[in-house]
DNA sequence: TGCTCATCGATTGTCAACAATCAATCACAG
DNA sequence: CTGTGATTGATTGTTGACAATCGATGAGCA
């Protein structure tokens, strides 16, 4: 893990130092510095980013509840691993949520939709040839996360953003696994043009084909690399949020 | 989990401070104990809950991603405060994620979810005949949560506990500012046959008729009772999570 | 060998004091 | 009287030290 030379004495790097941690932590688990399963310990992460434990503990607690870190009290804290039926939970849930934000922007959708829905296409379109397989998580999730923030609900969105965390995770694990990770251009060219074609109803089918999909490319990833880890169920199922 | 009969008497969960605040700290929110849009100190509470501001801080955090607390960075806390938009959403997020229940449950209902169900609508009814506004609250929100619990999808589980808090204090306050409260006994009649019925589409008209109902009338309760609060708007717009 | 139990190191849980920030107040000049 | 800037009290943010708990280790013994 590395440590940005020192530490910057850049006041003001977020109102309060919690959420600045948060931010740090999470990407540090999202780009896989640190690697599912492994431990994380309050002591060690609080020296690396140069504060004391209070904040970095809120910070983890917050982590928790987005479902990147599952905790044992009193013996220690895990970057969670992957399951696969947490997987399946996931698509199926996004199945649901996708649904039901395209149900509420239907009616709503403009120039400024359509603008938002094919810039974020051209932005995926230009990460996935040129194999930047990072960015293109990333551009993807900002695709899909765009409909979210044009609903305008906000605990939709916020849903969506406790999901996110996760989705990410698995995407990001199983590109570190298989080197390419390939996301199906054309999957989101009809995704796409189906956002803003006529029928609502075409776009209910489209997004359950799109998470079948995705869904089933990352459930056999899981079930390839994940064998013999019984382990995990153990740890996951004494573990307390 | 099957607890060891080795030196199982353990019996208070004391795991720790922090879950038992919250619990504590909840409780007393949904109870009126603290109404909405009082501000909460960490230091009062530190003392009444005879704890540092330590565990008190975390527990607190956990109600601010519950949303039940709001938080300005160090200036203070308050209860949340009801707001017409926020019930829309919850009402709209509830008529999705209970179809969403029932469509993963509708192939599985057997004779113990039959009884399951049925057990939980006496436990309604009783409440509502006897006047007990207060307990017939927490036997409606078990009785939908039942949906929840079988459908064993975690995710689905979790979202319905993070909108879960936020309805039961808009309907206690309801209940405080009414007198009564008065949940339609027929109308979860009617929604119990539905969900032990044979149609999975009528269900689905039923949630719809279900969450319209219980939606218009705490909009008109809000609507009414919220006249001339605007400095709310304001807070909510600066808080942070 | 195989089992029990005390011990130890590691990790999280808790505490009380200190620092940073904000909002209200008040003196004061125009 | 009105607006403005310093002051002050209240509240959250942060810190380092101390306590409680857990899992592993190894000694002791049948």
């Amino acid at each position: 893990m590395n440590e940005q030379g020192g530490r910057g004495f850049i006041r003001i790097p977020k109102a309060t130092f919690r959420a600045h941690i948060v931010d740090g932590l999470r990407s540090a688990i999202l780009k896989g510095e640190i690697s599912p399963g492994a431990q994380v310990t309050e002591s060690s992460l609080a020296e690396q980013f140069g504060v004391s434990r209070g904040p970095l503990r809120e910070a983890m607690r917050q982590l928790i509840d987005e479902g990147l870190l599952v905790t044992i009290p009193y013996t220690g804290t895990h970057v969670v691993e992957l399951s696969v039926d947490d997987v399946r939970e996931i698509y199926s849930m996004r199945v649901n949520l996708e649904i039901f934000a395209f149900e509420l922007v239907w009616e709503k959708r403009d120039e400024a939709f359509r603008q938002g829905l094919l810039s974020r296409q051209a932005e995926l379109t230009r990460c996935i040839d040129s194999s930047d397989d990072v960015a293109s998580i990333d551009a993807e999730l900002q695709l899909h996360g765009f409909i979210y923030e044009v609903s305008g609900h906000k605990i939709l969105q916020k849903t969506w953003e406790s999901i996110r965390g996760r989705l990410q995770l698995y995407w990001a694990a199983h590109h570190r696994a298989h080197g390419i990770r390939g996301p199906r251009r054309d999957g989101h060219d009809s995704y796409v043009a189906n956002a803003l074609g006529e029928s609502l109803d075409v776009m209910r089918t489209e997004i359950r084909a799109h998470m079948a999909r995705g869904g089933q490319q990352t459930e056999d990833f899981l079930l390839s690399s994940n064998a013999g880890k019984l382990e995990r169920s153990d740890v996951q199922a004494r573990a307390t949020r």
